[in-house]
DNA sequence: GCATTATGTAGTAAATTTACAAAAATACAA
DNA sequence: TTGTATTTTTGTAAATTTACTACATAATGC
């Protein structure tokens, strides 16, 4: 299956080991990054579907061959070296590369952009974001969380800045569950109660450099506590090693833009599986409590007309 | 091109003018729905592509049909009925489709769910919902609301709950923009800056339903005074009648979870439009204050070894 | 029972793939 | 270097698969 030259380079692009190891990579990245690898006739081919890749889709092996100034074989060829098992095939994968990942590549928002594009841009970024995330998502330290917030009898979020937002938005959906949970944007309260905390206490900090003094001193006071110490941030920072368990969460931010846009929405919808995984552990027989809840709320509403 | 049944039945299920209309409906929603307006080998067609649609974009035309149990020219006019010009291009469709909409339709979670499988279908949930909100963005109020931010010379930022969490997000994004920005969570404290309200105020409220009463009456309270009264909210709520400018967002949150995961998402990333919309107005000279507003917090975080 | 619609059969056209051969490129020896 | 052997690349043509059209028959509704 995979033959090589004498010289040493392997012919065939994309291996079996490969479409095993990277789920699904963007097939155009994948030809543009192999260009210069190809023989010239390959390389036709390739530059007239990174040229027209849409069209690409739409065109039979004819018309490719055509644009591509090759023979149809050439072009089938092509399509093999790809991992395809033909043509057709090799038509379905682009047309589903191009649906699900060009479009939510990031994009940055310049200053010639208008009303009609710039909120385009920063919901793909946004969907790129959590796309990513999903991905790579941490289960093994969010099933530990899980465990240690089900256990808890207490449990502080702390964050700063955005994550300050963050931690609040934590602290409404945990309390639902009956789990006391306390939030406190005053670095200085952050520090005593860290200080003053015992067994069945956990801290869930949240930061996403991990590198914001105060809060990695207040977990680093924590931790020499019997508290539990969990933290949703970057790996490898220094918040991150003064916790037992850490979430990590790796969003490049784009730091042309000064503001953390697509980290935070990461560390929401984290939360929201920590919150769903409580929710699991606590068994259906859990759900008439968040009714209540839900019904205590009713009185404070305007009854829909 | 559109033909109909003496009993009015429209035949062709997507026309030219739907195409045009919605720019791209996921074709399984649409098969569904369609159902069962299907005659007999139709409906055979759909229910073979329904059982297992990522085995239908890879299978030839002959091999579909025996699928179905119906001949090839039966599945070859099931493919012009949806807008197709013949099975390839349908495959194609079907396959875009595939990629983009279908992973992404909202899944509940349920009690039968692990660790494995929860935490996708949350994300899938959050994505999803971005992506809708992304096809029907309010561009017309969003560019309003940009305007009257931009001319502010106050804003502040009134939510509760969850949308309290979401204000106070929005706050330390926009107070990056030297417009004076203020956030309460107190109803009492609302209620008396409203009052107090005069021209070159804006008050921003959040909510997902629209129908807190206190929010609803500080809304009401603020638009008795010169003040300009914006709301992100629920299209046709008790609060949006208040507003003078309204950003609808209709998320249909997934009641039975009792908990409003992707609603403030989708608040979030609109915030970051407004933020982004009035950066883009402030042009060019702007940025070197964000720069220095990051570089104030550098002395607050150990640096990056 | 007639008209209409629905479905299938068979043939045709188109597109894709394979097998093979020619051409080009490369390696290596004299 | 230059010529020859070998490998690699590319194209031609045939074979095969696939999709489509026209027509005929069956089913349905009035």
């Amino acid at each position: 299956m995979r033959n090589q030259r004498k010289s040493g380079i392997i012919r065939n692009i994309i291996t079996n080991e490969d479409l095993v190891m990277t789920s699904e990579p963007n097939l155009l990245a994948v030809i543009q990054r192999q260009l210069s690898e190809l023989n010239k006739s390959e390389a036709k081919v390739a530059n007239a579907i990174l040229k027209a890749p849409e069209e690409a889709t739409r065109s039979s092996i004819a018309s490719l061959a055509a644009a591509a100034g090759v023979s149809e074989p050439s072009v089938n060829r092509f399509c093999k070296r790809f991992g395809a098992t033909g043509f057709p095939d090799f038509k379905l994968q682009l047309a589903t590369s191009l649906a699900s990942g060009v479009k939510y590549v990031s994009r940055a928002v310049e200053f010639s952009d208008d009303i009609n594009t710039f909120p385009s841009k920063l919901f793909d970024n946004a969907i790129n974001a959590l796309l990513t995330a999903k991905e790579e998502l941490p289960l093994k330290a969010i099933a530990q969380a899980v465990d240690q917030i089900a256990q808890a009898r207490r449990v502080y979020f702390f964050g700063l800045g955005t994550s300050a937002a963050v931690a609040r938005d934590a602290e409404h959906k945990f309390f639902r569950f009956n789990v006391p949970v306390f939030t406190h944007e005053d670095p200085l309260m952050q520090r005593m109660l860290a200080a003053s905390a015992g067994v069945g206490d956990l801290f869930f900090f949240i930061s996403h450099t991990g590198r914001t003094k105060v809060l990695v001193e207040a977990a680093e006071i924590a931790r020499q506590t019997e508290a539990t110490v969990v933290s949703l941030t970057a790996e490898g920072s220094p918040l991150a090693d003064k916790s037992h368990c850490c979430i990590n969460v790796k969003v490049e931010e784009d730091t042309e833009q000064y503001l953390p846009m697509t980290s935070r929405l990461v560390q929401l919808v984290i939360l929201d599986v920590l919150a769903a995984g409580v929710t699991l552990r606590r068994g259906e027989g859990f759900t008439p409590h968040l009714a209540r809840i839900k019904d205590s709320l009713k009185d404070t509403r305007f009854p829909t007309s």
